[in-house]
DNA sequence: AAAAATTAATGTACGATATACATTTATTAA
DNA sequence: TTAATAAATGTATATCGTACATTAATTTTT
């Protein structure tokens, strides 16, 4: 028989001894909505290294934790927000990502309801919303991390129903649309896209009309998850648009 | 002004020591496709821990090694393949995975063909090709991970040529939907599938027969990659299926 | 009180695509 | 020559995507 450790030194799974230190990161791109614009909460760094940039808000993962749970702690922390839409993105895992540390970044990223957030937090924590069409230069990968999330958030919304996630549990029809085009990044008809969401059957019309954005006033709507939930369940692999 | 670390000690950016130890590996979910059949590679430890175990294979990441990288090296060690079809599945990060260590995992799946790779290594290291729908039992959150990466499949197979990577370059259109078929987990009607692979305009038709499977003999078509980049650089959002 | 202004809400026709379905063809073996 | 086998092909229908213009409700202005 072989030496196995010797010959297999990497794929059998047993443990080797690390020099120096390997440190896991995630960092958080956090999506809201406002006024027809997607924006995205960035952070100056207040300390060094790279004080004065602008970055991703992010914490390294503690040894008992999930990373997950980081990532949640830490829209938390900024925002006050918990059990908000929040999914991992992609790692980032390049050897040279961060100078001076071995550190690979768990990407994940968060869809918040603007009104709902912590103002003072926020602003406490010298985080700023931009908006993601004029983005200032970004520390390390972080300007990838946010076009691989642009990116992401366009396929998924096509078969998840993603934009409610951007907007108050009540809004219009108007609203909603103008969420859709700030993801796909273009103009929607206006006829075409209410027999879609409409043909789903998972809106609540209400009584109560919204008369902020014109004289006529529109109509609010509830997303009804129950029904979503069933229409998931029954295999309907449908686009929500 | 506050002391900035002690009132914002995780989403500053700056280093804690941890005490302990982070590891950081990659698992590698390697497809194959035979006789109508998707097989996946599994390697039963010859070692302790959870000797004589069903696992995935997998490395820790190398301190200077890029996360993509380990998980290329450990596809090559143990296939001797390169240049394959690789992705990143999903962090598998939670804190109690693996017992006794504190480790977390970059799930990578891999498509191959497996007429090309290495016999005698794979059998080198007790690695051995199963059937996914008869998989034993696997270690931590293996299975977790096999189940993942097949609903990846799945999904991804819709939008990208994905079929082409687990057969040989040179295949027949029976061939060719009896892997989507294996990858869909349902079968497809004959002529529906052969307009929709031919409306792309990405096969090319040799003169050659396949005579192996039929007395007829299929014609052995091939798969024109600078095509399909075409497309794609033109914006077609298509379904291959 | 009437008119103007503004955004919300609605329907239809056409083209493209998905789906369901049965027969003929090429070749080898008997 | 016949039988057996899997490969190859076309059409009709339903469904869905897309393009496109007018009317309705309400407030503000005159």
């Amino acid at each position: 028989m072989y030496k196995e450790k010797e010959e297999l030194p990497a794929v059998t799974g047993d443990f080797y001894e690390q020099s120096e230190k390997m440190y896991v990161a995630t960092d958080c791109i956090i999506f809201g909505f406002d006024s027809g614009n997607l924006k995205l909460l960035l952070f100056k760094r207040r300390v060094a290294p790279l004080e004065g940039e602008w970055s991703l808000i992010g914490s390294f993962v503690k040894l008992d934790e999930d990373v997950s749970a980081a990532a949640e702690r830490v829209l938390e922390e900024i925002t006050g927000l918990k059990n908000v839409f929040m999914e991992e993105l992609k790692v980032y895992g390049a050897a040279n990502r961060d100078p001076g540390y071995r550190c690979i970044s768990v990407g994940q990223y968060a869809l918040i309801r603007l009104k709902d957030y912590d103002k003072e937090l926020v602003e406490h924590h010298g985080a700023v919303w931009h908006d993601v069409k004029e983005l200032p230069s970004l520390v390390l990968d972080h300007e990838q991390m946010v076009e691989d999330a642009l990116e992401k958030l366009k396929q998924k919304a096509r078969y998840q129903p993603l934009g409610f996630e951007l907007l108050p549990e009540k809004f219009t029809i108007p609203q909603l649309q103008s969420v859709y085009e700030a993801i796909f990044q273009k103009e929607l008809d206006t006829r075409n896209f209410r027999k879609k969401v409409f043909s789903h059957n998972v809106l609540v019309k209400l009584d109560e009309k919204d008369k902020s954005g014109s004289k006529r006033g529109a109509f609010f709507y509830m997303f009804d998850q129950k029904r979503y939930k069933k229409l998931v369940e029954k295999g309907n692999d449908f686009e929500v648009f």
